[in-house]
Parts: C-alpha cells; sequence; structure tokens
DNA sequence: CTTAAAGCGTAATACTGGTTACGGCTTGCG
DNA sequence: CGCAAGCCGTAACCAGTATTACGCTTTAAG
C-alpha cells in the first residue's frame, strides 16, 4: 500500500473510531464494531495500534491536532488583541461544547489508565491558557488594558466564558448551545474582561 | 429484620458502593465488589436494587440528597446575601470538587442511560443556581447591590468560582484544589460579583 | 509473471461480569 | 420451641468482548 493511501486509511479508520464513539459511546465502541465500520480488519487494528487503548490514544491524539490547529488560526488578528479575543472566544466555546469534543472527553472518563484525560488536558487547557494570556499581556504591553496577572486575567476570562457548560455537556448530557448563546458568552466575558482592566483608574 | 438496622444495612451498602466507586472507578464497580464490600449477598442486591442500574442510582441519590442538605444550611446568614455567598462559595466549590462529586460525576458519564447525569443535574446546578439568584436577588431588595437579572449573575458568580475547576478535575484527573486555593476562587468571585452589581453608578 | 507481504472477513479462544440459583445460617414471631 | 422469611457465601449460567488465528484476495515490487 503507498504511503499516501496508507495515511488515508489511518484517518478513515480514525475518523470510524470517532464516528461509533459519538453513537454508541465509549461502552459501544468495541474493536469490531469500529473494524466493521472502517472496513477493516482486526488484524489491522491491533498491527496498528497495538490494542483498544492504543486506538483510542491515536484517535485522541489526531483529533486534538486538528482541533488547535484549527483554533490557533484564530489567534493572530492585526487588529489587535481585543479583536483576536473576540474572534477566539465564540470559536473556542464552540469546539469545546461539540459533539465531538464532547465524546472524547467522555472516553477520557470512561479510560480506566488516565492516559486519555493527561492528553487532552495537555492539550487543551494547559496549551490553551496561555494563548488567552499572551493576548493579554499584549494589551497591557499597547497599553489598551492594564493587566497585572495574564494569567489571572486568562483564567477569569475562560472561567466567564465556558462556566460549567462544559461539565454539563459532559456529565448532564446538556444539548449544546447555539449560536446565539455562544455570541452572548462570548461578548459577556469579553465585556466584563474589558471592565475588569480597563487602564482608566 | 428490624427497620431501624435494615436502614442502617442500606447505608452500608451504598457506601460499599460508593467506596468501591472512588477507589476501582466504574468499571471496576462490579456487584461482586459490592457485595463483598458490604458483607452482603448478591442476591440482597438484586432484591433490593433489582439491577446494577437501580444500585447506581440509589447510590446517586442518597449521597446527592445528603450534599444538598449539607450545604442549604450555609444559606441563611442573617448577616445579609454577601455574607451568605461568602460562607456558601468555599463550601459549595470544595463539594464540587471532592473525590466523592467526582467519582459520582465519573460514574454518570460512564452510564449509557444518561440517568445518573439526568439525577445529577436536575439535583446540582438546577437546584444550586436558584439560590445563589436568590441572594443576589436578595441583596438587591436590600439596596446593597443592583442586580438587575439575578439570574445572570448567578451565572457568572458561578462561572468565576468553578471555572473549569470540575471538568478538570474529571477528566484529566487534576488533583483537588487546596483550602487556599478555594479560598482564593471564592473570594475573587464575590469580588468581582461585587464591582459588577455596585450600588453606584 | 511471480510472489510475498498486507489486508479482508470470519471464526476460534479465553476471560470477565451481570444475573440467577442454591444450600445452610440467623432471626423475628407465634 | 418451631418455622418461614431473609440473608450470606458461593457457584453456575450466559452473553459480550478483547485478542488471536486462519484461509482467501489484493497489490506492490522484482
Amino acid at each position: 500500500m503507498k504511503e499516501e493511501a496508507r495515511n488515508q486509511r489511518q484517518r478513515d479508520i480514525l475518523d470510524a473510531a470517532l464516528a461509533q464513539l459519538m453513537e454508541a459511546g465509549f461502552a459501544g465502541t468495541t474493536m469490531q464494531a469500529v473494524a466493521r465500520r472502517a472496513g477493516a480488519s482486526m488484524e489491522t487494528l491491533y498491527n496498528w495500534y497495538g490494542d483498544k487503548a492504543g486506538l483510542f490514544r491515536a484517535m485522541v491524539m489526531a483529533n486534538i491536532q486538528h482541533l488547535r490547529s484549527q483554533l490557533e488560526t484564530h489567534l493572530h488578528d492585526p487588529a489587535g488583541p481585543e479583536a483576536v479575543l473576540a474572534a477566539f472566544g465564540p470559536r473556542l466555546l464552540e469546539v469545546l461544547t461539540s459533539e465531538r469534543v464532547v465524546a472524547l472527553n467522555r472516553a477520557a472518563v470512561a479510560d480506566a489508565s488516565g492516559d486519555l484525560g493527561r492528553i487532552i488536558a495537555s492539550a487543551g487547557r494547559q496549551s490553551i491558557a496561555p494563548l488567552v494570556a499572551g493576548a493579554f499581556a499584549e494589551a497591557d504591553r499597547q497599553g489598551l488594558l492594564r493587566v497585572p496577572d495574564p494569567q489571572e486575567a486568562a483564567e477569569i476570562y475562560l472561567g466567564l466564558l465556558i462556566g460549567d457548560l462544559q461539565i454539563r455537556r459532559v456529565v448532564a448530557r446538556m444539548p449544546p448551545p447555539d449560536a446565539a448563546e455562544i455570541e452572548r458568552r462570548a461578548s459577556r466575558a469579553l465585556h466584563i474582561s474589558l471592565g475588569l482592566w480597563a487602564p482608566e483608574t
């Protein structure tokens, strides 16, 4: 099998695994089901990923990488830090409450080893918060805001933005917020943050 | 078996189930393990709770009831709404990030039927948020604050208080926050909220 | 063209865990 | 005391699932 076709096959299999996970949950995502759905054989799954945990790890990492690169395009608005946050907030909220990310989070919870949780944490919060903090720091540098502690500002902003939406989505199976709700929360978080760190004393 | 002894036995069994859940996770909480731990027989478990799902439902409901009554004692401080929030916030945060509640949330995620998630949602957020909103409404009535929308104020306060601590605890297995961290977050949430709804224009 | 590797579909294999069944012990009550 | 109900400990039953094995087809390379 050619290099290219092989990569495509990998994507197909991981996509099938995710689709199965979203439809049937962690318990319903058996190796059989993934194999059938991807039109692959068990032999291939085990040759490529070692075991079920390996398949899940690969699936989570592939998705996280994709989502991160998708988000990062919104982090370089030339109109300045405020525009960055205004564009980034809704996108982040949309991603975090999407069926896909919720399914991945549920899988991480079900995973007994905790590997998936660690992967999600390191690629999620731990890599996103510094970017937001960077935007606040930049705003401070440009004199637009007065932010003594950009890290805390990011924490507050993210708390306001996300609130308990994510935990309610994952645990309580709340439906995802619609576009209007996402906009409302994002603009509220931004507005309050700007008020908190306004440069005028 | 006398009424009283029977109730005690019920508590013992549900306690054993929770302890097993906290130690071994959802997958490790088999009926065998619970029976052994409680010194009960399978027959009794099935006679009393019907099936595994029933046992989990009973366990979640018993715990939630207990936690709620524990929290509600902090909701009637005669010193006024501000004191209520100051006392209530840290308690709520402590409870929500406790091993016990985290384990219950994880069980709800793993539960395919979604029953546990619904139970937790209705007894958790849905019953807590109105109490916080009530405190803000009371503060408004007393002229201490000017709160046009107590429900939104509660949402903001809870977002600031909890942030992503809960989801990180449940999904990413973050260690629980210590007392200082809890105090810090609670006082920050309260301080920002008071600033937002200060009566002076 | 030949052929060996890689992959497909399917069928063992081995084990786990929910649920049921059973023999013996305790206990509340007539 | 005598006993029926309730409970304990254990084992049997059965379905589902991760993992392995296998016969057949496709395919890339010599």
